[in-house]
DNA sequence: CGTAGTTTTGAGAGGCGTCAAGGAGCGTGG
DNA sequence: CCACGCTCCTTGACGCCTCTCAAAACTACG
């Protein structure tokens, strides 16, 4: 296994706003910089993790994309979100000491790896790192229902809109733009954590360029009409 | 509001093995008996909690059943969850401070009220019960997973298969029969849960009853063999 | 420039949704 | 005790959305 570790600051990072570190005070954010033992880098398609190894640490992403995924018995297996930038992997890990899914870079990536011993260490000292690794966990059961709505009750079009509105919202929270962005994973992939079949993605973003909605180059996707997308995802806002 | 407190001890709970206190010892056991504050009785129908309402408390389930729901803006909603004795609500709400979900008692229920609060100041001083709450939370989280799964890439058969499975294996880890229950929701309900329509949900029941699998009588399911239902879930196992 | 992986597009099939009607269970009131 | 209305459940017929199977185009990369 080739973990390449580097020594690092969260008080250094430029991510620190949207990472574990946020809302912490300068002397918190020092204690923290000791729990953030390492940094690792994986290559793009190899594992951060997988289904059934020891749970150890968590991790922030610090650059990459990754997604998480679920097996069953007989080889079906569904994405079930995609982490970028100052993103946390691994709380599924908690339960039971082991990790119930595989964490996969979409692309050359970095984590910062945190033993969790340490983080429930350190907050028990901090009330509001305590607290905001409760929002952290809180926030990814709150991400997975609305999930749960889209895989539910929507159809096809509705999901991939949700999808895309989602995508740009958090690139944007990142600095990026608000209508241009690249895929970082396949039609397969965006199928898999959509419940739809890669070429019913395909078709769907086909009919979302013929409908002048957005403009699709392979991974590349401009979004001609926010609106139009958010119409496609909320048929009716009255009633 | 009707509100009935009554005063309560985790203690002398005989849900103590499967609610939060499970594994703490007798005196961490007593502090915690300080910090659920009261119990609470909701009527069949009524909500603990609706979708905005402050979150201020975790709650319990003592007795009873509930569902808990999100609502898109135009109306549809979607069940993520069924809880029964000793299963915890509320975690949606630490994100925001305030719920994402309503959670409606299916029949009349009680629950023990836990402020957040005292959870969080007593889970400084316990490594026992804040590692406890960790799991609580990261448990939600891989179930979920586990939901997106059924719902992105299972068929109607599987999924009722599945869900009467999980139902069956949580109601036996309370003391009932592994091989009949009654069902608390309605064909509906079951249906928002699992992505499906009621009436998918009942031609579904018939064809397991015609399968010879299980026997229903309205509420009252009788299964015959899990081992059938097994294999409708995992169709092949091999491989 | 060939090969593998990814994406697009078409044609056909089928699972599930939609619409509709009827039946069963249950609480309420005469 | 029975009639009534309400809710919930079952079943049928039909249609559509999405899946499946298949082939071709495009891109990336050696």
């Amino acid at each position: 296994m080739d973990v390449h570790s580097i020594k690092v600051a969260c008080s250094s990072c430029n991510l620190r706003e949207l990472c574990l570190p946020m809302g912490l005070n300068p002397e918190e954010m020092n204690k923290l910089d000791s729990v953030i033992s390492s940094r690792r880098r994986i290559k793009r398609g190899a594992a951060l993790f997988n289904t059934g190894d020891k749970f150890t640490s968590l991790y922030a992403v610090r650059s990459g994309f990754f997604k998480t995924c679920v097996t069953t018995a007989d080889g079906r297996d569904q994405v079930t979100g995609f982490q970028m930038t100052g993103e946390i992997i691994g709380l599924d890990g908690i339960v039971s000491d082991h990790h119930s899914c595989d964490a996969i870079a979409l692309e050359d990536a970095e984590v910062c790896v945190m033993p969790f011993a340490d983080v429930e260490e350190l907050s028990r000292e901090f009330t509001t790192l305590q607290h905001h690794v409760h929002k952290i966990m809180s926030r990814e059961i709150v991400r997975d229902h609305s999930v749960m709505l889209l895989l539910g009750s929507m159809r096809a079009e509705e999901r991939l809109a949700a999808f895309l509105l989602n995508l740009v919202q958090r690139l944007h929270a990142r600095g990026f733009s608000q209508s241009e962005l690249i895929l970082r994973m396949t039609r397969e992939e965006i199928g898999s954590y959509l419940g739809m079949k890669l070429e019913t993605v395909s078709r769907t973003f086909s009919k979302f360029v013929d409908d002048g909605i957005i403009d699709v180059k392979q991974r590349y996707v401009h979004i001609k009409s926010t609106d139009g997308l958010k119409q496609i995802v909320n048929p009716q806002t009255c009633r």
